[in-house]
DNA sequence: CGCTACAGGTCGTCC
DNA sequence: GGACGACGTGTAGCG
């Protein structure tokens, strides 16, 4: 019966003492005890225990779950390719037992993350500075990529590395890294900048050690410049249509 | 009744389409569908959709976790501080509302973590190379922790930085930082050395570029030496025993 | 497929 | 409480 649920792609809830094997990049083990399992429609599985809300044994999906019995214990396996990992259960007793499918065609909106707070740089350079004028972003330089590259109002360069959380002493590194790389036109300034809502404890002083510079920016302000971004698209919509 | 199992602190599974609001260091918003969502014994809560192990939503235990009925509604909300979020969920429809107990007592043991190869060296330190002595771990340098100190055979000082993954060129940069705040003994060399499964791309080339030396030593081979260990130490609380 | 940086990362640990 | 690094981290994006 598990089989079939498994064959038809239906989401599996089960309560079951198990005992639990996993083996790949590393290896796990967890005796027998009694645990919520749970295989879904894409193939992944989760072993919850009654606390932590992370999984104590999981598989992510993609990969090939079987079930089979076994004398008189119910074997699940869960494999995976790249990297090669699998999870063995061994269950002794069946508590619940049950399938169903989900009908959720809801989109998932997560709001501002770095990537905002990049993309309100791009979209009103002022925010950082009167007169900025973005050049390029996401720009490859030899250790990775240059967040944002503009030019200033005197048309020096301006280099910004973002973070939506307190920059850290990693983030100013970070963006040193890159200025190796990066040399501006004769005669022009380079002007290394951290965009982030505030700064950790170490990153002040190497901050100033460096010459760099510090923009406050958080995500809240980002976020208002995105919505009145929408908004006007919406309105260029509207006059779009009452042209017509 | 779900009032009732919170109370109780039971693990509460429910399958139900319902709406989900998230608020906190950012915010999301998932709409109309149905999910799998469960609270367990330590206040935590998932919400699941049909794919993906993990889940849309979340909220880590210690918090606060409550529920009432507004209207036609259930709502049900999760609310942590430090950070400060909340999770908010209306419930329209249920269609599955069960809760249990897990009777669970076995301990979850990990094997083979970037500790394991640590206490791996420290026991045995001919692993990495004949004559070596390993004189301290984890010692504390100004940007961080040095995985391994040691002196090898000739009195040189051996600096290992340990990864369980390939190492990458991060790795090497950063052995590279803790070096800036040792200086071995006058007449002595210094010996940075990575101690990884495998090199990935950049970091040969920057391994040689800085004189590093790089010695191949695999999980396995850690767990060996570390099972040796356990066994040899089993046999020393026999002899304890016999003595007796 | 390997490499890089982000994530509501989370989590332990030490200062 | 902040800072730092490890994690079966996972994941997306690009070469």
């Amino acid at each position: 019966m598990l089989v079939k649920s498994l064959e038809s792609r239906m989401i599996i809830v089960i309560v079951a003492s198990c005992e639990v094997h996993y083996s790949g990049r590393t290896g796990s083990h967890l005796g027998e005890g009694e645990r919520l399992i749970i295989i879904k429609e894409d193939g992944c599985l989760l072993i919850h225990r009654s606390t932590d809300y992370r999984p104590v044994n999981w598989q992510p999906g993609g990969g090939i779950v079987q079930a089979h019995l076994s004398k008189d214990r119910l074997l699940v396996r869960a494999v995976r390719t790249n990297p090669l990992e699998s999870l063995n259960i061994s269950i002794s007793k069946i508590g619940l037992l049950t399938n169903f499918r989900l009908l959720d065609e809801a989109e998932f909106h997560l709001h501002a993350s770095e990537e905002d707070m990049q993309k309100a740089i791009v979209l009103q350079p002022s925010i950082i500075e009167a007169g900025l004028e973005v050049i390029e972003y996401e720009r490859r330089v030899e250790p990775g990529f240059v967040d944002i590259y503009g030019v200033d109002r005197k048309g020096n360069a301006v280099v910004i590395e973002i973070k939506k959380d307190p920059a850290g002493v990693s983030a100013v590194k970070q963006l040193a890294e890159y200025l190796k790389y990066i040399q501006p036109r004769p005669g022009r300034k380079l002007r290394p900048m951290i965009v982030a809502p505030g700064l950790a404890k170490g990153a002040q002083t190497l901050l100033s050690k460096m010459g760099f510079e510090y923009k406050q920016l958080s995500l809240q302000k980002c976020a208002e410049v995105l919505r009145r971004q929408a908004i006007s698209e919406r309105q260029q919509v509207l006059k779009g249509w009452l042209k017509e």
